[in-house]
DNA sequence: ACAAAAGTGTTCGAACTACACCCATGG
DNA sequence: CCATGGGTGTAGTTCGAACACTTTTGT
């Protein structure tokens, strides 16, 4: 592999729904004192990494995810940089950044990227480091400016969602209508009617259809249907919207 | 001034409408043979630069939009990052690279800005190179991978034009109803009802008439109206839509 | 008087909203 | 048999689409 570069980085906002919360996975980021054994640093990040000379930034995304799923294809869209000269000014920040490496910089543009998974069905490893799914009405204040790039990632999320339908990446492949609507009930911040809701589901002809339904719930077992994201690009004149 | 980051720059894709076309503003890159006075290159691009150390990338953008037309708090937004390894490639790019400082990295990940400025009351000067509009659809082949970043940008101005009153940035402070319309026409790639635009427009309580009308125009003047800002801050709930 | 763009209202259909009752399953 | 969420239709309203004639100015 070759060098890393010093001042250009990485962060991922990864999303989760466990069908009900949407969550951010969080890595935990902990430094004590070789010495004393005093706790100098003890609190969470998102996921993020400098970029190596020979990368691209968006394959620097995708080699993270890889490395803390074990799959490629996983949805990934960059969303914005940061390059505010003092976005890394507290201590811990730089602390943390000398411990990792004497190579890095102090002065770092990062990458925000965002990314949507399945949380329900991926398993999830990062070496030694401690990673953890929170509900984004449960989060704590987090390391270098990463409460700001993880609020503007979801800002995004939100308004492509909206055009765009990426929230099934969010789902199983098989998934029940009551799912999509909650998930965009979540995402979105809004309620919208059972009824209707459904009614506008089932117009759109890339939500298909199985001859299936679910399994084990004490109550009417849901139809459940998949995203053919083909379907979706052969038809998409009509304009995507989500605002039931 | 600090030093320059050698691997970070921005570029511009300042946006003009002179009431017909969408422009694009380029500088001439212009390079010869000291000795043979051959001319090694003579192209186009986007107006860009390197960042400072001690330069936030935004404030680069304003620097750059600044320097080039004198004017302050123009309309400024980042829109993507460009971060491929061999984004520059072509020989005529690395040697103009080399040409304008030894100490330019070869692999710059460089942050792209759209920008969007009333052409008509503005007057441009950048030294002693040579910068010029352009209609977007009589584009010159732009030299590194700046047709590529046009047209992100393009697409992003577009985007963003149907959820947000954005497009009057490109109009002098007072406009017609009809200048509005083939602003929206040209950018959006449509066409609209006039009267069907018209009341639309109306509702807008952020599209203020004034008392006064066209002059010197050999038709029925039309009234001017005037954006206010203030105004859609303060009512923007209604959500802003352009999809007549 | 003519050319050129401004200004103005109504009708039709599509899409969104609100709303209440029965159904299938597990416990 | 009960609790839980699944599944269904209709009426009212709002919003966008289509469309033609008169007005004001400069030349």
């Amino acid at each position: 592999m070759s060098k890393i570069i010093p001042n250009i980085s990485v962060d991922c906002v990864i999303f989760g729904f466990d069908f009900n919360k949407l969550n951010v996975l969080l890595v935990e980021r902990k430094l004590e004192d070789e010495k004393s054994k005093e706790t100098l640093i003890d609190d969470w990040t998102l996921i993020g990494y400098h970029i190596y000379e020979e990368e691209d930034t968006d394959s620097a995304a995708k080699r993270i995810l890889k490395k803390l799923t074990g799959l490629d294809h996983i949805y990934l869209e960059q969303f914005e940089a940061f390059g505010e000269v003092y976005r890394i000014n507290d201590p811990k920040d730089k602390l943390w950044l000398k411990y990792q490496s004497e190579r890095f910089s102090e002065r770092i543009v990062t990458i925000g990227y965002f990314s949507l998974i399945n949380s329900t069905s991926v398993s999830l490893s990062l070496h030694e480091r401690n990673v953890k799914w929170f509900p984004l009405n449960d989060l704590p204040e987090l390391g270098f400016d990463h409460n700001k790039i993880l609020n503007k990632g979801l800002e995004r999320l939100r308004d492509k969602m909206r055009s765009e339908p990426i929230g099934f990446e969010l789902l199983p492949g098989k998934f029940t209508i009551s799912q999509l609507q909650r998930l965009y009930e979540e995402i979105l911040g809004t309620k919208f009617d059972r009824r209707n809701f459904r009614k506008k589901v089932l117009q759109m002809k890339y939500v298909i259809p199985l001859d299936e339904k679910q399994k084990g719930v004490k109550h009417k077992p849901a139809q459940l249907f998949i995203f053919s994201r083909e379907v979706y690009e052969k038809t998409k004149t009509e304009r995507f919207d989500f605002s039931i």
